[in-house]
DNA sequence: AGGGGGTTTCCTGATT
DNA sequence: AAATCAGGAAACCCCC
């Protein structure tokens, strides 16, 4: 049991090491665990050596600054977060910008979002509160790890880290294990000591094995991000092999939710095409996975088809899906024109007359 | 309970 | 030889 856990748990005391040096950590001998529970923790999609830690989304920037996109991924976390029923909000009243957003009293939320509104409001000013607070050190940090497996083993994990200063949270259907940090933060990580705040949300992803060798040496980092909170530090970790993990959450995933009362098959998940296509339209979780041949025709090519296979499994919680079986499941949309043929050339396809939000200029995509 | 959508699994054969 | 492609057939899961 507790070797596994004794993996993730090495990371997560690295890396807590690193964000917050007078934190207590435990070292935890590699040699506790067998390779059969270390292959329990997939988590990563990244082709380097490196841990990364990214914000993600709506969390990198002040909520008055956040975009329309950025306030529906938003609400689509909250949704998701208190398991709220999607279908009793209205999508068309949450077509806001942050700026607006941030205007809305709670009165206002409640009469948008319903029983939802008190939730929104308090996380909202949660985020004004910590973000303003971190020129006096005061703020907390979310640090996001995605697991695998059955839940029972991530309760596992949440039995090491016991920290009084640390809250943990398991979102189960996240596959994720969230860390809140709420204590002021003297250490090196951030580099301004001027103030510097990485607060909300990060994700943390782990090396492919594909391109590991054994006995890596990886890094943790926290990303100087273009608002300049986040900071950067890095530290060097023993890291044996690992195999490829469940995939960092896609911002669609929530936009689902909400999308919800619109689709009536968007209640069952994403479908095959839209996965594949927010990882195009997602370069940051993208990792190399697929890339572009023709933007502009909606052109493109698996780089890496058994990790992207992989990852759709991991969302279908189907470990013994391949890319030969994802394959098939691609060539039936051939026939609903949601795929085009693209003759003679291995691992590529090409979105069809049917398949939407891929194009440059449909909404939500900039770029 | 039954039907439909969207895969998933397995398979054979062809192509690269 | 291995990976990939193509597509038939059946099973599966979920929703309505």
């Amino acid at each position: 049991m507790a070797a596994g856990n004794c993996e993730i748990s090495s990371i997560i005391s690295t890396y807590f090491t690193t964000l917050y040096p007078t934190l207590p950590v435990q070292p935890v001998s590699d040699s506790m665990m067998s390779s059969q529970d270390r292959d329990k923790f997939l988590a990563f999609s990244e082709p380097t050596n490196e841990l990364t830690v990214q914000p993600s989304g709506w969390s990198s920037d002040f909520p008055h600054m956040w975009s329309q996109e950025q306030v529906m991924d938003w609400i689509g976390c909250i949704v998701e977060k208190y398991k709220w029923d999607a279908s009793t909000i209205d999508t068309a009243q949450c077509e806001m910008n942050g700026q607006q957003l941030c205007q809305l009293s709670k009165q206002d939320m409640n009469s948008i979002f319903g029983g939802l509104g008190d939730k929104l409001y308090d996380h909202l000013c949660h985020l004004r509160d910590c973000k303003d607070s971190c020129d006096v050190g005061d703020r907390e940090y979310q640090l996001k790890f995605h697991l695998t497996d059955t839940p029972s083993d991530w309760d596992l994990i949440c039995d090491l880290i016991k920290n009084d200063e640390i809250k943990e949270e398991i979102d189960y259907d996240d596959f994720s294990i969230t860390m809140t940090k709420h204590k002021y933060y003297s250490g090196p990580i951030s580099p301004a000591s001027s103030g510097s705040c990485s607060s909300g949300l990060e994700t943390f992803s782990l090396p492919d094995r594909d391109t590991l060798g054994s006995d890596h040496e990886m890094e943790v980092k926290s990303h100087t991000s273009s608002d300049g909170f986040s900071s950067y530090n890095k530290t060097d970790v023993n890291m044996n092999k690992r195999r490829r993990g469940r995939p960092r959450k896609l911002n669609s995933d929530n936009r689902d939710l909400l999308d919800a009362k619109r689709n009536k098959h968007s209640a069952r998940g994403t479908h095959l095409w839209e996965f594949i296509r927010d990882i195009l339209l997602h370069p940051d979780i993208n990792q190399g996975l697929l890339k572009w041949e023709d933007r502009s025709e909606g052109v493109f090519k698996f780089l890496r088809s058994e990790a992207v296979a992989q990852l759709w499994g991991q969302k279908k919680k189907n470990s013994t899906m391949t890319y030969e079986k994802l394959s098939r499941a691609m060539r039936y949309y051939y026939k609903r024109e949601i795929l085009e043929r693209v003759d003679g050339r291995r691992l590529v396809y090409k979105f069809g007359k049917n398949a939407s939000g891929w194009r440059l200029g449909d909404k939500g995509i900039e770029s």
